[in-house]
RNA sequence: GGCGCCGUAGCCAAGGGGUAAGGCAGAGGUCUGCAAAACCUCCAUUUGGCGGUUCGAAUCCGCCCGGCGCCUCCA
């Protein structure tokens, strides 16, 4: 497969540095509010990379950090009146809550940057040892950015003759260069409010948001990882600062593909609060949308391309859904023909093989989702040309094909579950259905015609077939 | 100001030198008591505008217009 890398700026072929075994850091939710659609768009591709990479046959080790300590986790504490712990814990439940929502595959671990505090120490002690870090008067331990060549690479940004280096206000008078930044942080009164202090011989105090990534991928993933994800705001510093400690520490290059996510837009405009278009994932919800439909409109765009994210389009991504789960349950309710498998088999082989091919281009996944309607489309016609029916080989490669494609897209399963009934709920709508087929049988379609209404207004839909009415709950929006 | 990205039909969205995928919506049709679902047909001579390179450009180059991101611990 190939991937685009953002610190070449190529899109090239990926294969992990330890055969079948692929190393992958996420940067995860700093918990202080619960994540919003926009912090979801960037983990549902971490999430489609992980089942891709899986599709593949790779063992696939995926770490999605907690930041559950730095300035906002820790004011959103004191304002709160609780220790830092407390307050976080409240978000790290929502963020995995939200997860499963979203039907993510559950990643192979998610640290808590709390938690490594005495590797975060240790690592500052190997910079400040190889002269890449330094102790201020402030009682900050800060990283010197001009003891590594190649910062700014990524970026392109934080050369020495960076615009921003005009940026020095009086906070950064103690920083040798404008551009170093803090791996550690003396204790303020807050911080010792909250419980956000831990011992260090430089102190009472706490890490450097920049610093808990790089110890928390090297300490679970090895000095050098092979894929290292963010959202595209992350570049930098952030990403950059990594790449410096993580480097000047190691001696090895930190990570061999560098995936950003394009942030999404809510109706064509930057989501914010003041604007009134932020929206979480809980939100959606109690407004009535299939979960299943903001996975697919969150996967529906290339991760590289701005996705604006709008009411028109859930509604586009329910009936895509709903297309899908009619759709497998069309197959295999489907009748079985006598015989072997006809063209239909192998068609259903070469659009699984599209499907992957497409993702194996950087994660294409509008293109992969063109040979999934191609083979909606085509078994449809079969069944319709033989009467609903299909021979079982061909069933079987067709669902099997779909399957594949689940697989990575995550939807099917996901919609049938939001669409169960309780067992008296099916009772009551099944006796409908039956008086609604003796009105029908007496030609009273005035009756029929109203129960079906009324059933509809349930978001219950009716099929008339040759068989007799079937019933089936559907998402419609809301 | 510095660095970078984008502009494809009513909407969403691929492609990225060889003659515009796919989905939604819409129109007509098959099926149906009527529907629904499904299927069939139609739906961009054209890819923000103007130039240029080329046998050939949505794809490359230049300029212009419009939108956006980062440079502030926002995914």
């Amino acid at each position: 497969m190939n991937l685009h890398d953002s610190l070449t700026r190529e899109t090239r072929r990926f294969e992990p540095l330890r055969p079948g075994r692929v190393a992958v850091y996420g940067c995860g939710p700093t918990v202080y509010d619960f994540a919003h659609i926009g912090n979801f768009r960037t983990f549902a591709v971490y999430d489609l990379l992980h089942r891709h990479l899986r599709r593949h046959g790779h063992e696939v080790d995926f770490v999605v950090n907690f930041t559950d300590v730095d300035d906002k986790t820790i004011t959103g504490a004191a304002n709160a009146g609780l220790l830092l712990g407390e307050h976080t814990e409240t978000f790290v439940d929502a963020f995995l809550d939200d997860a499963e929502t979203l039907g993510f595959l559950p990643f192979s671990s998610h640290p808590r940057a709390t938690a490594y505090i005495p590797a975060m120490v240790a690592f500052i002690e190997r910079l400040v040892k190889r002269g890449s870090a330094y102790l201020a008067a402030d009682g900050s331990v800060y990283y010197a950015v001009p003891s590594f060549d190649a910062y700014g690479r990524l970026s392109g940004k934080g050369g020495d003759d960076d615009a921003g280096r005009a940026r020095i206000d009086a906070e950064d008078l103690d920083k040798r260069d404008p551009r170093d930044f803090a791996l550690w942080k003396p204790a303020q009164p807050v911080d010792r409010d909250v419980g956000a202090v831990w011992d260090s011989p430089w102190g009472l105090g706490r890490p450097g948001w920049h610093l808990e990534c790089s110890v928390m991928a090297t300490s679970l993933l090895g000095d050098t990882i092979d894929i290292h994800l963010g959202g595209e705001d992350l570049l930098f510093p952030h990403h950059e600062n990594e790449i410096a400690q993580s480097e000047a520490a190691t001696g090895q290059p930190f990570a061999r593909f560098w995936l950003h996510v394009k942030h999404l837009k809510v109706d064509a405009r930057k989501m914010s609060k003041s604007l009134g278009n932020f929206h979480t994932v809980r939100e959606l919800l109690d407004e009535g949308y299939d979960p299943a439909a903001i996975r697919w409109t969150l996967l529906s765009a290339h991760y590289r391309s701005e996705l604006n994210f709008t009411r028109d389009g859930l509604d586009d991504a329910t009936a895509s859904v709903q297309r899908l789960v009619d759709f497998r349950r069309r197959v295999r309710d489907a009748g079985e023909t006598p015989g072997g498998a006809t063209e239909l088999a192998p068609r259903a082989g070469e659009h699984l093989a599209a499907f992957g091919r497409a993702l194996d281009r950087d994660l294409n996944v509008p293109r992969a989702l063109a040979a999934l309607w191609t083979l909606v489309r085509e078994v449809n016609t079969a069944l319709d040309a033989a009467g609903g029916g299909m021979a079982r080989a061909d069933r079987e490669a067709v669902l099997d094909a779909l399957a594949g494609m689940d697989a990575v897209l995550g939807v099917i399963d996901l919609a049938e579950s939001s669409r169960k009934v309780a067992d008296t709920d099916e009772e009551r709508v099944q006796a409908l259905v039956d008086a609604r087929e003796q009105a029908r049988a007496t030609r009273d379609f005035a009756t029929a015609d109203r129960i079906r209404d009324e059933l509809a207004t349930e978001g219950i839909r009716l099929e008339d077939t040759a068989e007799g009415t079937r019933w089936t709950r559907i998402r419609t929006g809301p």
